[in-house]
DNA sequence: AACTATTTATAAGA
DNA sequence: TTCTTATAAATAGTT
């Protein structure tokens, strides 16, 4: 590719030689990065340029996962030869194993990855998320009915106390009424003529919190945040 | 490169993906091998197919050795970081998180454990599982359909060599009726009247395992197996 | 596995 | 360095 054809030996000119090492390790991350998402393969790419600059790539796990995964599977193929595996690598490995087997389950669950599976196979799984889902229906309307009459019992509660306080309110008016020229300014917070006293006004304040507090309970702000890929 | 503009997200044609890999990982691992040769450089590649093969190339030096540089490089790049703590613990106790993680999800997607998930949670989980199943019933009716119609070819042919044999017999039935006593005892294989003969029963076994071969790609013998708890 | 129409990568030049 | 361009190389779809 290129205005010539190109002979596969050292490239002597050092300037071109870096020139050609920047432009063909970009061509080369593009590929790796694209063999990746297209086929959906797990890769790591170590680069050390002339001058010992290091650069890398891996997709879509970190570097560390795959050298290990690696390393796992080229000591998998060797076993023949050196049976004698200490128990810590061992333990290890059957962790990777688990963790393999339970990654491929997710997928399935996604309902990605559904080509490796066999008829039966498709057949269980449906009908274990069939059942699933309807567990998780069924606690998710029991969540909500709680939440509504959790709802509907502040409500009432409040009317009541809203109700309690007109009706004390209106005796203090009738006793006000009749014995206000005893005391006119002894009493502040029972001025409700023109502005809000200052009970009052917290008193607001205090009722719409507990009703954000339960719109929270019914829609919170919390993500799953705990399904891993 | 090729008949059509690729788009960069995984190819979702079985077939095609698993030859694209094949080709892009030739590629790839040439043009590692150029880039290493032409620009004097290390070069360690690492490739995880879809199902879990493994291929490699490093040059110039061997893999291990090339990794060794990688973790003494990456390591001094991070040192500042986490100067204490052993490595290998972490990583196994990183490993259990993660293993714990997806268990958990596991529950979740058993329908197991749904308390400790909150209203959005629930909701959250029940339209991923409503978009698996799905995709996942798409998926099973594609398969049973591909049967079915395999099946009915199957049959056809069958049913076609039938009348062709039929016919052959009826041909040779008359042949024999009117020549028959030239040659009464040396065309034992076209004696139809009583017993079959050899060649007759091989067809017909032949037969039959073919039709259970259809029925067992039907209902596979096979476990999911792949349900870790 | 081989072919080929295209796209993509890149060597050389600016 | 970065852009441009002519050309080599890679590869997607096809046979």
């Amino acid at each position: 590719m290129g205005r010539g054809k190109v002979e596969l030996r050292r490239i002597e000119n050092k300037i071109n030689r870096q020139v050609s090492f920047s432009k063909r390790k970009g061509g080369l991350v593009k590929k790796a990065q694209e063999i990746s998402v297209l086929c959906d393969a797990e890769v790591a790419l170590i680069i050390f340029s002339h001058n010992a600059k290091l650069f890398e790539f891996s997709s879509p796990s970190c570097m560390e996962e795959i050298i290990d995964r690696y390393e796992r599977c080229s000591f998998a193929e060797r076993r023949f030869l050196e049976s004698n595996s200490d128990a810590s690598t061992e333990k290890y490995s059957k962790l990777r194993d688990k963790i393999d087997l339970l990654q491929r389950n997710h997928k399935h669950y996604m309902g990605e990855d559904l080509e490796s599976l066999s008829l039966k196979d498709l057949q269980n799984l449906e009908q274990q998320l069939d059942t699933s889902l309807k567990l998780i229906r069924s606690r998710k309307n029991q969540l909500m009915h709680e939440s509504i009459s959790e709802l509907h019992k502040k409500v009432k509660d409040k009317e009541k106390t809203i109700r309690e306080q007109a009706e004390w309110q209106d005796q203090n008016q009738q006793v006000r009424t009749s014995t206000s020229f005893f005391f006119p300014q002894q009493v502040p917070f029972l001025n409700i003529g023109g502005n809000y006293y200052q009970g009052g006004v917290e008193v607001e304040a205090q009722r719409r919190n507990e009703l954000d507090l339960n719109l929270d309970s019914l829609n919170p702000p919390t993500h799953l945040g705990c399904f891993a890929s």
